[in-house]
DNA sequence: ATCATTATTGTAATGATTACAATATAGGTT
DNA sequence: AACCTATATTGTAATCATTACAATAATGAT
């Protein structure tokens, strides 16, 4: 998906010094897109990195985050989740399994009311609900 | 904006027992819709109630929630604030000072692509970014 | 090779929230 | 009104994600 040297570039690109741990976890993110929490990243990446610190993974993602390489988002007020999707998505939380799906929109297309005079830099939408897989087998059990 | 009568009664039209504790935080909550947080409504509630404890507050919030009376949200990842109002509107932080307003907004106007199948049970819209005072002020100061 | 800057590490602290057991209260029943 | 059971409240201790901080290590420029 993304190698070391891919990472390295992207990393140099948005001006963030390519270090071996950082490396790892850009790679991580895009090869696990499916909003990974600190502690994911870093039970992950422990195994191969046996020195590796909890720190250096918060560090490291606020470092991407405020770097733009990508962007947080608070779900259920748990943890936070990390995801290197850069264009407009929404979010849908299954509260039965806790998958999270990303789904397309068109973000830009939301008419609002009242936030004339307001500067918006960051448009987050976020559904919850039950998904196809869980609402087919809530189905078959006949819960 | 919401006396104990009437707080008294909406929650026996809700199934909740109307204890002394669930009417001052529902009223509280009716009074400060500007989502506070357990902590704040504890604080607040202390002064009154030197018994209370924040426990029965965050019970009771969890009650609220699970009967519908109140939504939850997450808007910071560090703390869960909670709203009365529940017709459908979105969010918006003010990074800047904090703030949180509410604003218009059709909700079932967006259109998605990628949810065949998912049943949609909430639609939470967030929206951070700078409000006007802050814009104001930035402009002011010249930063 | 040297030096200053920046990154990583580990531990301890923080802050929100939950678990849990003891006590208190509410509402229905005699 | 007293009684009894179910439910609510309280206080303390535990948990879990995250941050603070200081020491060590690595990086890049001179």
């Amino acid at each position: 998906m993304m190698n070391s040297d891919q990472a390295a570039t992207l990393l140099k690109q948005k001006g963030v010094r390519p270090s071996y741990q950082r490396l790892r976890v850009l790679q991580y993110l895009h090869e696990h897109i499916g909003h990974p929490t600190a502690e994911e990243i870093f039970t992950a990446l422990s195994v191969d990195i046996p020195t590796l610190s909890r720190t250096t993974i918060y560090n490291t993602l606020h470092t991407f985050v405020s770097y733009g390489l990508v962007n947080c988002l608070t779900l259920d007020g748990v943890e936070t989740r990390y995801d290197v999707v850069l264009q407009k998505h929404g979010h849908f939380k299954c509260h039965r399994c806790g998958t999270i799906f990303n789904f397309m929109m068109d973000v830009d297309r939301i008419e609002t009311s009242g936030l004339e005079g307001f500067v918006i830099e960051n448009k987050n939408i976020i559904f919850t609900g039950i998904c196809p897989d869980c609402s087919f087998k809530k189905t078959k059990k006949g819960e």
